[in-house]
DNA sequence: CGGTGTGAATGCTTTCACAGCC
DNA sequence: GGCTGTGAAAGCATTCACACCG
């Protein structure tokens, strides 16, 4: 299999995502092209990328999926890949909610908080746990990948705390910006990183 | 000023936030590389694009900041720009905090909800509405970025309204993936877009 | 030295343009 | 006609390597 770069990895995985939202049977580089912004062309070239012919009249949505499902390894509902939330503050409680997981190829099963009594207030379906069993839970539940929603001062000590347990990605909901060693995977997803890059994006463009 | 391209955006916008987090007066590009991961030459480079002189003892870490925020046209405090939070479920709740914007160049100004109910049991520092008035308040307010937090059934068409009502950039923190006109940002930072961006990155590097 | 800034070279990514297929 | 897949060209982004500065 060929080795995939960032970019078209990126556009591969909202690709995936807007087939499952997709009701048609078939679908053109065109369709696509007008649901997403980018060129029919770079389409064609990143599907190419990926084992799965397309006839002339479009490429197949649920055979498309599953191919890029698999070159970029996301295996399905099968194989869940398990996930802890760390800090349950009020962004971290209203992650518990289930529903966000549901026929996602995730599942939470475990929530951490420095305050125990936090832990013990917060109804889930997943065990919680204070914050000081994060490096006894986390190897016994195989949990690969984290939600960070810890206040911003000790979320670059929780992330160093999560990398030294085994955690292979970050998902970072706090307004700090992480180190961590190369080969952790890293993603900033808070309010505030989030709308800056939104506005250095539309002030680019004028 | 010369254009900045897209991959330098983004690491300049994490760059002018983790300079906010520096304590020292002074910063180099070798303490750059350690704290992010990105080449020395790279964050020479992309520093280069702006009009910052560094003196050959590193960047004055202020100055710098300065010069990201002037290049990528991100106006701080004295001239924040306004944004709406639209769906107030537990997730949209949770960023009715105001803590989250405090000290950024943004502004909650007004938070929706397609249930009355909703927006009159919760509480907050700035108005709460009915979602029909999304048409109405949001030229009034000026507001500019909004947070979409609506469930995923009705992500798209509230998108579509919110860019018919003049707005720039969308935060979506929905699990659908959007379709909208080109000039208006998008950002997904839903849990598990993220997440599965987070796998994708980590299946590849192995 | 230990640092920055920048031409020139390398290596990626995207677009063009067209062959081939239904 | 409308579509995919893919060489070849064009356009970008990153690294190299070295001049220059305190």
């Amino acid at each position: 299999m060929k080795q995939i770069p960032e970019p078209t990895r990126k556009r591969l995985l909202l690709l995936a995502q807007l087939l499952t939202q997709q009701h048609t049977e078939k679908i053109t580089s065109v369709n696509i092209e007008n649901l997403t912004g980018w060129s029919q062309s770079l389409i064609r070239r990143d599907i190419s990328l990926l084992d799965c012919s397309g006839v002339s009249n479009g490429y197949n949505v649920a055979d498309l999926r599953k191919a890029i499902c698999e070159a970029l390894n996301i295996t399905v509902e099968s194989e869940q890949k398990h996930c802890c939330i760390v800090g349950l503050g009020r962004l971290g409680a209203a992650l518990l909610e289930n529903s966000f997981f549901e026929h996602s190829p995730f599942k939470i099963v475990a929530g951490f908080d420095a305050s125990v009594n936090r832990t013990e207030v917060l109804r889930s379906t997943f065990p919680l746990y204070p914050s000081r069993e994060l490096e006894s839970v986390i190897p016994r539940e195989h949990i690969e990948y984290a939600i960070l929603a810890v206040p911003d001062a000790s979320a670059q000590e929780t992330a160093v705390r999560l990398v030294r347990c085994g955690i292979k990605g970050i998902a970072n909901y706090t307004g700090t910006v992480l180190s961590v060693d190369e080969g952790i995977a890293v993603e900033n997803a808070a309010p505030v990183t989030i709308l800056t890059s939104l506005l250095a994006k539309s002030n680019l463009s004028l």
